[in-house]
RNA sequence: GUGGGUGUAGCUCAGCUGGUUAGAGCACCGGGUUGUGAUCCCGGGUGUCGCGGGUUCAAGUCCCGUCACUCACCCCA
């Protein structure tokens, strides 16, 4: 074998790739419900507006980044997260200058140069929606059940939401310092030290033990909110109460881009290895002026279709798999296949799915095929049907056979698959 | 970027302390039936034992290197 999938790539691959749509589709379903309408941007984007927009000092940024540079000499990068991307298009085309909010979702892959392992690739996929342009709790309970109903849909029950409030411009800082004063006295290494000093809030993420174990008097955001985002929180939580969405406060969830403010949260699953969220979001009131925009709020999030259907499989919840097609025709011989490519034609037009054995298989083959497309009837078709006009239609399920009319056989087929 | 594990058929894997034609199950293909699938019977191995070198009379097996995959740290979807 001469080629490979790039490492940490892979190919989703039939019939798992029919989940796969399956999944993606459920997790946009309840945003479409919503009036969030559809927008596709770019793959890849200006490097600058992800250093800006999603932050300098972010792992993300700083050294995940597949950075390229085109002909023309531009610096791109393929994108590692949406949200940038798609702020930036509401930007470019005034999309706020109509009604608000300006409420969007989007899938498709991202890329983000990392060690590989189970639930965490090169290239990814994530379904993602966005409310932009109204400063509004509703909204943010409205777009966590969204994602909460997504996963609902999909059959998973091990998942768990949690949340916090990150601050905003008035209160962070001064929380800042303080968690900052609190980490200067701890025993941690120069790497932490210096996340400490960049992005204070990280370490209050950090898993190991060692480090962990020093956090426990350590201030927390929510704690430290100025009144505004207090009420806001309160807000969000009293809506995402009314209507039943369960939520576990996660006073030290950090999230990895910077531009994150107020609401966070995050899906977890533990089906997934040493990776946890399935999905997550927040509010980022902030970015739409960061890339140069007017100050626009936003809220939104992204879930991980691959992580998803990892989680679904830990689960053993399965999805119900389609048949390939409805209707499979078994010729005998080249002018019964001939005939029945204008048959399996004439079923497509009418919207049935169908399909046909190629290839001068014998008809032991053919059959053993129809029986493998999952199809509720075969076409059997030899020199003797069409000399008399007909067709066999065989119903593969309990295995009756009739000799119909060839000229009205798209017709009767219709009628017995409705 | 740092560690650990694993590489044998399309898939899951067996192959003990080196021993001569490399195996099983599943899958796939063909036949039993030149007009009938899912069952049954018969037949078929589809392979660069990851790759390169070394040790040996002899290497899938031992040694070195290398590549790939994988898991974890880190980070996150």
């Amino acid at each position: 074998m001469s080629f490979t999938a790039p490492k940490g790539t892979y190919d989703i691959l039939p019939p798992e790739s029919s989940a796969f749509l399956a999944v993606r589709d459920a997790l946009s379903r309840p945003a479409a419900l919503a009036g969030y309408e559809y927008i596709e941007t770019p793959i890849f984007e200006d490097t600058a507006l992800f250093a800006r927009g999603v932050g300098e000092s972010t792992d993300v940024v700083s050294k995940e980044m597949y950075t390229f540079q085109d002909k023309g000499g531009r610096s791109l990068t393929l994108r590692p997260e949406g949200t940038a991307g798609v702020i930036r298009a509401v930007i470019e085309h005034k999309l706020y200058a109509g009604q608000l909010p300006v409420k969007l979702w989007y899938a498709g892959p991202n890329f983000r140069y990392e060690r590989p392992q189970a639930g965490r690739y090169r290239h990814f996929t994530q379904v993602g929606a966005e409310a932009v342009g109204v400063d509004d709790p509703m909204l943010d309970a409205e777009i966590i059940a969204l994602a909460w109903e997504g996963y609902r849909a999909l059959g998973l029950g091990g998942f768990r939401l949690l949340l916090t409030s990150l601050g905003d411009d008035t209160c962070r800082p001064a929380y800042r310092a303080l968690l900052q004063a609190f980490l200067r006295d701890l025993d941690i290494d120069d790497d932490t030290r210096r996340r400490a000093d960049i992005n204070p809030l990280r370490v209050l993420d950090d898993k190991r033990p060692a480090v962990l174990a020093q956090l426990d008097g350590a201030p927390l955001m929510v704690e430290h909110l100025c009144g505004p985002c207090a009420v806001h929180y309160d807000d969000v939580r009293a809506r995402l109460a009314d209507i039943g969405v369960q939520w576990e406060e996660a006073p030290r969830l950090v999230r990895g881009l910077d531009y994150y403010m107020r609401t966070t949260f995050e899906f977890v699953h533990s089906g997934l290895g040493a990776q946890s969220a399935i999905g997550g979001g927040g509010r980022y009131d902030g970015l739409s002026a960061a890339i140069g925009g007017p100050a626009l709020t936003g809220i939104g999030w992204a879930l991980g279709v691959d992580r998803t259907l990892l989680a679904m499989r830990a689960e053993g919840v399965g999805l119900p798999t389609a048949a390939r097609v409805q209707v499979y025709g078994v010729p005998l011989g080249a002018a019964a296949a001939e005939r029945l490519f204008g048959l399996t034609a004439g079923l497509r037009a009418a919207g049935v799915s169908a399909d046909m054995a190629y290839g001068a298989r014998g008809l032991k083959g053919a059959m053993k095929a129809a029986d493998r497309s999952g199809a509720a009837y075969a076409i059997v078709l030899g020199d003797r049907d069409i000399r008399a006009g007909t067709a066999q239609l065989k119903d593969l399920r309990s295995g009756d056979q009739l000799a119909l009319p060839l000229d009205s056989l798209v017709a009767t087929i219709l009628e017995k698959l409705t």
